[in-house]
This record gives structure tokens, sequence and C-alpha cells, in this order.
RNA sequence: GAUCCUGUAGCUCAGCUGGAUAGAGCGUCCGCCUCCUAAGCGGAAGGUCAGCAGUUCGAAUCUGCUCAGGGUCACCA
């Protein structure tokens, strides 16, 4: 806190947090540089992070004033010192290293109000306005209903899952939105081959889980298909072309060719086995959601959306936004953004893709005004969301400008891109019960059954910290690779691990409470170790990692920063006994400490999916 | 061909709005359980930040070019 008074600063220090008082010292640098220099025209001021806690923690660097005040960067460097110390100064200690200007801050004092600060504050502690009244809608997951869910889902779903609880910390209104692929002509080749093959068996007769029950038949129309075509070019070679013709006009594609037809024409029939098995693939998605966390505000169907963009892209047609080809489609000259024609509306008139999206989106800002809507789909889509936001922008919707696509990379196997033709795809529910079974071993090998009480709970739990925090350490954008063999590991920068700071933090705390020790800041400046001190600056932290990651729509920030406090909490209390400290009020105050870093922790934890075990 | 993304340790990844000696985990090697849970802690080895040029007091970070890998450019979704 600043006070002018008659031309002279006073500086009163009242709590300040640390960030607030490192902008204090950036602040009274720069009005001092531009004192020095007799000009408010000036560089702005750097600020950065010494490489080492002996050069204190915040500095800046001067080399970029050099040249304006013909002096070398330590001279300004001494002028900047006696222009703020004759004024008098925040708290700090002023170090001058090599052309920076370095401030050590009394890191201690400030965890007195910091502490009081995260325990008020709690759960809510971190969170913060900076996106207060924004309406944001996020779409993610968008699963097809011939097929359980694979690892791409799961990343899908991580990140969706995890930016939504982001944005909710940073006071936004979020809703989640589902749209579930329930129809086209590859929901009819499961269709077909069950009423092939499948002989009235069903999820309940066979003891399956739906989705996999109904994506077993999708592989078997697979088969079927590649066989009739093996069958026909062996007919063509012994020359029987009348077969080789029977079995083209009945090959299973164009069966479900026209299925679809049907499907689109209402045939009753069909619509009763689409509902059926729609319902068991549903059924099944819908528990490995509720497995892995996962939920949504409102689930649409694309059955029910696909019609929606025609009407939009016939009146756009008329204001003379679109144009129609000789051949009667419906197409938009994108030669505005340098890319080529695209076709909106088949000449047969139908849809495609994007005319579902352009309906869809619109429909969404009726039901749910949004601000802003962003889209959690894969990389390999980014140019169909450019166009989408372009055609949407030229319809005249203002709230075009505001579309997001969070362009996610691919998850790829080491040994390439995972293909359902050659069985590689890495199974969602079979991937999460082999990281239950595996860390089911690791409690019943470590001996630690009894004291977790539900062994199978806690498995789950830490199978769920694994795969979230494996999959949204890593920048959303990029692609990553997965390798089942080694990758999923619960030691190391890990979510088990980072599950575990959390077990031991809150077994000493309970620890502590048995014997009768109160958390309780009752000296900080006791806190003199360098762990308690990046310890404090990490907790004062918090709320910007919380904000950059909003900023960002990124978790790692979040998982990054969750490890940077697990590792350093797991140095400092291998080196230093918090209940047995030498005295009691330097236990107090460690323990009042260990209770802030545990709260940061939990807080955190929630936003990535990483569920807090009280022990494990 | 056009366009977008990526290239950092053996592997998987941070760091990228330019700042001091480029980091972590895994793997390898070596230590540490009379001590609040060893899912832990410490140490060692391991780097031409793909290459070349440019901008700058200063470049892994910005710009250009080159090379390599991937995505996309459908009347599929």
């Amino acid at each position: 806190m600043i006070i002018s008074c008659r031309g002279k600063h006073f500086y009163f220090i009242v709590t300040l947090m640390l960030n607030e008082l490192k902008n204090e010292w950036k602040n009274i640098v720069e009005s001092a540089l531009k004192k020095i220099a007799g000009t408010d025209d000036i560089p702005a001021l750097g600020m950065t992070e010494p490489p080492k806690s002996e050069l204190g923690d915040v500095a800046f660097p001067l080399f970029a004033y050099s040249r304006i005040l013909r002096k070398s960067p330590k001279d300004i460097a001494e002028d900047v010192k006696k222009e703020i110390e004759a004024n008098g100064k925040p708290d700090g200690e002023i170090i001058l290293a090599s052309g920076y200007f370095n401030v050590k801050l009394s890191v201690s004092n400030a965890f007195d109000s910091l502490y009081r600060k995260v325990m008020d504050e709690g759960e809510e502690y971190g969170k913060n306005r900076s996106m207060e009244n924004k309406r944001i809608m996020l779409e993610f997951s968008c699963p097809n209903t011939n097929k359980p869910l694979h690892l791409g889902h799961m990343r899908n779903d991580s990140i969706g899952e995890s930016i939504s609880r982001i944005l909710k910390a940073n006071g936004a209104e979020v809703l989640k939105v589902n749209l579930i692929n329930n129809r086209g002509v590859h929901i009819c080749k499961s269709m077909l081959a069950y009423k092939e093959f499948g002989n009235g068996e069903t999820p309940e007769s066979t003891g399956e889980k739906g989705d996999h029950f109904v994506g077993r038949y999708y592989v078997k129309f697979a088969k079927w298909a590649k066989d009739t075509d093996e069958k026909i070019n062996e007919a063509e070679e012994k020359g029987d072309m009348a077969l080789a013709e029977a079995l083209r006009a009945n090959h299973p594609d164009k069966r479900a060719q026209s299925m679809l037809k049907d499907w689109e024409d209402g045939k009753s029939d069909v619509i009763e086995l689409w509902k059926l098995m729609n319902k068991w693939t549903l059924d099944g998605l819908e528990e490995s959601y509720r497995n892995m966390g996962i939920s949504f505000d409102k689930i649409y169907y694309e059955s029910e959306t696909y019609k929606y963009g025609k009407a939009e892209v016939l009146k756009g047609l008329e204001d003379g936004v679109f144009y129609r080809e000789s051949d009667g489609s419906v197409q938009i000259d994108l030669a505005e953004i340098g890319l080529d024609k695209k076709v909106l509306l088949r000449k047969d008139g139908t849809t495609i893709y994007i005319t579902q999206d352009i309906g869809t989106a619109i429909r969404r800002h009726d039901d749910y005004p949004f601000d802003s809507l962003i889209y959690v789909v894969g990389s390999e889509q980014a140019y169909h969301f450019k166009v989408l936001f372009y055609i949407l922008k030229k319809l005249g919707y203002k709230w075009a400008d505001e579309l997001y696509h969070l362009s996610y990379g691919m998850v790829n196997l080491p040994e390439g891109k995972m293909k359902s033709r050659e069985g590689t795809v890495v199974d969602a529910d079979d991937l999460l019960s082999e990281l239950e079974r595996l860390a089911e071993n690791e409690i019943m090998d470590k001996g630690r059954d009894e004291i977790v009480g539900d062994v199978a709970s806690t498995a789950h739990s830490i199978a769920l910290a694994a795969l979230n925090y494996y999959l949204l350490e890593v920048t959303p954008t990029r692609d990553m690779i997965f390798d089942p063999k080694k990758s999923i590991s619960f030691n190391g920068n890990t979510g088990p691990y980072l599950e575990y700071m959390g077990a031991r933090l809150s077994s000493i705390l309970k620890k502590a409470e048995e014997e009768g020790l109160r958390a309780e800041c009752v000296d900080s400046s006791l806190l003199k170790e360098d762990d308690e001190k990046t310890l404090i600056k990490l907790i004062s932290d918090y709320p910007d990692v919380v904000e950059k990651a909003a900023r960002n729509l990124d978790p790692s920030v979040v998982a990054q920063f969750l490890y940077s406090v697990s590792k350093t909490f797991s140095h400092y209390y291998h080196d230093n006994q918090i209940i047995k400290a030498e005295t009691e009020d330097l236990a107090k105050t460690r323990l009042a400490l260990a209770s802030a870093v545990l709260q940061v922790l939990r807080n955190g934890f929630a936003l990535v999916g990483i569920p807090y075990l009280a022990s494990m």
C-alpha cells in the first residue's frame, strides 16, 4: 500500500500477500528507474525468479536500461537502491547481483496472514472471480453408440471434466454438454450384424456391459464385410460372375446403407432395434462415466439435432451467404479465409456433419445463451471448427466470436496410432480395472488393507488418480504417447504419488491431534527452512495457478503445481520432524504449515480428478 | 501441393509473453527403514534444446529458411 503525502512516499505494510508484495516492489523499482531516467518513456520492467534462494525471491533485470542511462546495469542497480532507500521501502532485503536488482522477501512473516486466509476459506481457497458472470458451455466426450469408450475418449473426458471445474473455480457458470452420436451408417452396422448373428441374445443374457456387447457386433460387422469382399474376389477368380454379383448386391455395406434409409424413413422395426441397442450402449457408457467421475448437465442426441442445420442453411442461401451449385448442392466459398469451397447440403438436400453442427450451435445458444462455447475435440478436427465458426459468423451470429475449439492432441501408442482394425485400441473399462487390480495388489503387498478399510474403493481412487494425472499432466494441445506396459506407474511423478502426499499429511495431522497438539501459527518466524519458505510461496501462488489454468484452458498447469508442492513437502518432512519438532511452538507452527499445504493439495486435487484419500 | 501442429537427456514430458549454471519422472548405477506410512528421500551418470541464419546487452523461448515426424485439405463423422 502506498500513501502519498506531500510528495513524499511512505510505505505501510499491511500483511500483504507475497505476490502483492512482489508487484509492490516492481512498481517501486520502475518508478525509481523513471525518476533516474527523467522520463516515463522507458522499457517495461521484467520480473523473474532468481535461480537460487540466496539471491532472493524476486529479480528485476536491469540490462535493458543500460543504453538509455549510459551506465552499466550494475551501476543502475546501485542508483535504484539509493533512490528507493531514500524514500523508504516495502518489506524486504535488497540484493544486487550482476545486473539484477533482487529482493529477498520476508516469506516467513507472510505465513501468518496466509495461514489464516487458507484456513478461513478452506476449500474455497484459490477460487477467484476472474470469470464471474460468464456463462460457458463446454462440450466434450461425444461418443458413438456403437462401441465402448477407449483411451482417446478418456483424454477428452479428463480434460473436459477438469476444465469445467477450473472454469467454475474462476467464478464462471459452466454447463457441461455431451453430444451423443447415435445415428448414421456406422450405427446401422452394429444393428445389422446383431440382426444377422444375434439370435436374440442380450447384454443380460450374456452378462456383458451393454456398450461392449454392441461393440462386439460392430466388430462382427467389419469381419463380415471383409469376408464378403474376399468371397467376391474368390468368385471372380473362379469366373463365377453370377455369384460375385449376387454377393455384391447383398453386401453388408449396402445393406447398412439401406438400413439407414429405413431408419430415416422411420420404419418401425428398425427404429425399435435402434432404440433397444442405443439403450444398451448408453447404459454401458453411463456406467463408465460414473466410474471415471465424469458427468454432464445436458445431453444432446444427434438423432434429434441432425435436422436443425438444414433450415439455417436454406435461410443463409436466401440471404446470399451461400450459393447453389449447378448440381443442386448448397455450398460456401471460403476464399476469404484462404480455404476452398465447402458443401453444406448435398444435391439430394440431405445434411452433412457441418450442417448439423451449425444447427446444433444455434439451438444451444437458444437453450442456454452462453458467453462462450468451448468444444473439447481432437486436433484432427481443427479445419472443421475453423469453417464452422466462420460460417456462423457469416450467418450473422455475434456470439460466433466466442466459440472456441479446445483442440487436444492424439493419444498414440509406442508403435503408432491406435487402430481398431488391428485390435490395438486401449479400452477404457479394461484400463481402469487393470489399474484397480494393480492398486489393490499394492495395498495388499504393503499390508495396508486393514488401515485403508475399503480396499476396493481405495484401489479405485488410486486408479483414478493415476489415470487422470497421467492424462492431464501433459499440455492438452500436444499429442501424447501411452505405453500400456510401463507408462502408468504409481511411483514418481504420478497421481498416486500426489495422493500419497495427501494421505501422509492427513496422517500426520491426525496423529498430532491424538497427541493433543493443535495446529497453530504461533510464530511464523520459526519457519526458517528453505523448504518451509518454498512451501509458503507455493501456497501463496495457488490462486494464480488456478487463474492461469483457466486462462490457458490447461489443467496441466494445476497438475504440475501439485507435483511441486508434493515434491517439496516430501523432501521437507523427510528431513524435518513436525510433531516431534524441537519445541512445541515450532511443532504447532509446522502443523499449521502442514494443514495449509494439505488444504491446497485437496483444492488442487479436486480440479484434476485426483480423489483425496485420508489414508492409503 | 496447400495449411496447421510438433522436434529439449536412452524413454515420457516440463520450461516458450526473451534473463543468471536448461528441469522432472521413468530407466541405469550407488546410498538411506531403532526415526510422523520406503507408493518415500538423497546422490551419480546422461543435453550441439533438429540444423542454419537473423533480431537482441542477452535466444530452448522471437523471426526467416532447411530437414524430420504427424494432422487436415470428403456430398464420412
